[in-house]
DNA sequence: AATGAATGAGCTTTCATTCAT
DNA sequence: TATGAATGAAAGCTCATTCAT
């Protein structure tokens, strides 16, 4: 009889552990920081034992990385989505307001900034964000390269797509500086800078 | 014999130590993290024993929260400064370029994210943050209220506030996922955004 | 149907899989010793699964057991072919010259050096080694018994043994101590040893 | 006032801890192996807290090399003392006479076999232990160069001496394989085999 | 004021072993 | 028979903190 159901069943189990891992991992994470969270307490925190991870992940540093790719990864979803609109306006506010939210949200901001710090000493982590982070302004440049052709340079496009990452991520500080400020502000701040971005 | 000159120098001299210590501790926090640096590490990059600094801060954590209002304490001093002056907004440009300078300076910029990231799972560094960037706003506000006072109304004036900090907190983002990006580009987008928050 | 064949198979099986495992791993030991072996890595070694080994041996320390039996029990094999014939000197010598060739052997000699680590501090290894030590013994008592009967009484026949035995032992030692040292040296060593023990 | 009593103190301090360190790793690890002695148990066993160690010694592996390097050095102390003596082949033979008693001492025995089995897996132990070999062969030589000028051409010499240390190393596997025998058989071979390499 | 020896809790990681399949 | 997921008990090591000097 075939082996190939057992096998399948493998890698369908192999890829549930490792979720399990990282959802429970980028929850601790969340709550105490990449260094002060302990495999005990991820492990513990969704039933598995401490040990047992080893048999999915290398090492802590291994999950930090996985869990920062597949953070990292979502960023460029959208752009890869939008990119066949014949207008990708609309979808660049709906996508705007969505990561707005996520930025603001106590819980991912928390991971989010967990990330930035990591990246900010660890050559790997500071590796994955870099290209992460080159890979979402292309998308963005792709994007905005159609409705401003006519009415913006490259150079000038760069600088705008800079204005609108930096206030963005500015969001992010904001959601650790200004906890619980009105959101209503930020969705129009936002709308604001996209339409500054979108000028012709 | 009296021993008030003692005083004055034991005074003076803890005052040099709290300095050195909170000097030593902001660069290895900037290079290791908090928790990955360790109290011995600190001590020795200023020949001082570990020990000996407890004589000087309760605990590990003293330090941070030392570190975290002296660091951010900083932010409200050009504030006190430019509100005696006739028209605050030259004080205004010049302060925003040397914080745009500070927030992407690599190593300042580790620290500050570091900050973040310890606030975003701290309640204390959290509080201390959160009303440091209070201060900061309602120092921001008061010295905008005079150009802008006609044309402004409150809710505006705390909304343009928002954008101005979102900008620039954006960059100490952009420092960390887009570190060497060319200056200039952040030079003018920052002074565009005090622009855009002065205009009447 | 009958089982015979079926557990003929299954006695083959056994033997086959128990060799298998003892070959590995001796391979194992040899290279990293006793405590710094993984099951896994003895299973790995041959393509089978660590929890399998458990179907043949009881635990690791029932490997251990094992091995050292299997290997010690290969000292005795040339008494007893020695035994039978006229004048044992021709087949003493050619058995000393291939025992100095395993002793010198550097995986060889890090195996029996591992398992003589092992039963100074084991003592079933130690009961195992020491039984083993005294059947090869009396076996050249025997062997030597005839040609020097006339010539050495018991006691010195024992002194000579004891001798004969640590300068072949001391081998081991000295391909540890001295490895890559030449051979011939030690062949001639050997050889005059034997014609020492032998002389009349 | 001085501060060398102070550092004279620091320095003597170090050498007893070390001291301390290494002779109670000497006996757990004649009894346990080095891999299956735990730092606790070495720190317990003199009333150390584990942790304390590695204000000593940067690891276990150091411990190891430190433990092997010392055993290692008493080996020559008895040549350069008896480099000097007009005659060396009394110093010799009671110097041969010692050695066979510590060798046959069952923890001393079971520390040399401890050390034997690492260097035949630790590049690091192999290396301390062969240049230990050869400079106890080398003040072996120069030893009895001067009574054996005449009648022993160098080649010879060192076979000599392979041979000699082939039968003393062989007495620590005996007191292996088989403890508690006569120590007088010993004594007799050993006396035997000095002589044998003395002969002209 | 200053040192650094000393502790003990807690960390990541490894591994023999079990067991459902 | 054979697998490998899963456990839990160590292990080596680090470090904030204390305290005698």
């Amino acid at each position: 009889m075939s082996r190939s159901p057992d096998r399948a069943e493998d890698a369908a189990l192999a890829d549930v552990r490792r979720r399990q891992i990282l959802d429970a991992a980028a929850d601790v994470f969340a709550r105490r920081g990449f260094h002060a969270a302990s495999m005990a307490e991820i492990a513990r925190s969704f039933g598995m034992s401490a040990g047992h991870i080893y048999n999915w992940f290398d090492s802590k540093e291994a999950i930090i990385e996985a869990l920062v790719e597949r953070d990292v990864a979502s960023f460029n979803q959208f752009v890869t989505a939008a990119r066949d609109e014949a207008d990708p306006r609309p979808a660049l506010l709906k996508q705007a307001e969505q990561r707005a939210n996520e930025l603001l949200d106590p819980a991912r901001a928390a991971l989010q900034v967990e990330i930035l710090a990591e990246a900010s000493r660890n050559p790997k982590i500071a590796a994955i964000v870099q290209r992460a982070d080159a890979a979402f302004r292309e998308g963005l440049a792709a994007l905005l390269g159609r409705p401003l052709r006519l009415a913006c340079k490259p150079p000038e496009l760069a600088a705008r797509i800079e204005l609108l990452m930096s206030v963005f991520e500015g969001l992010l500080v904001r959601a650790v500086r200004r906890p619980g400020f009105d959101r209503e502000v930020y969705r129009r701040m936002m709308v604001d800078a996209v339409a500054q971005v979108l000028r012709t």
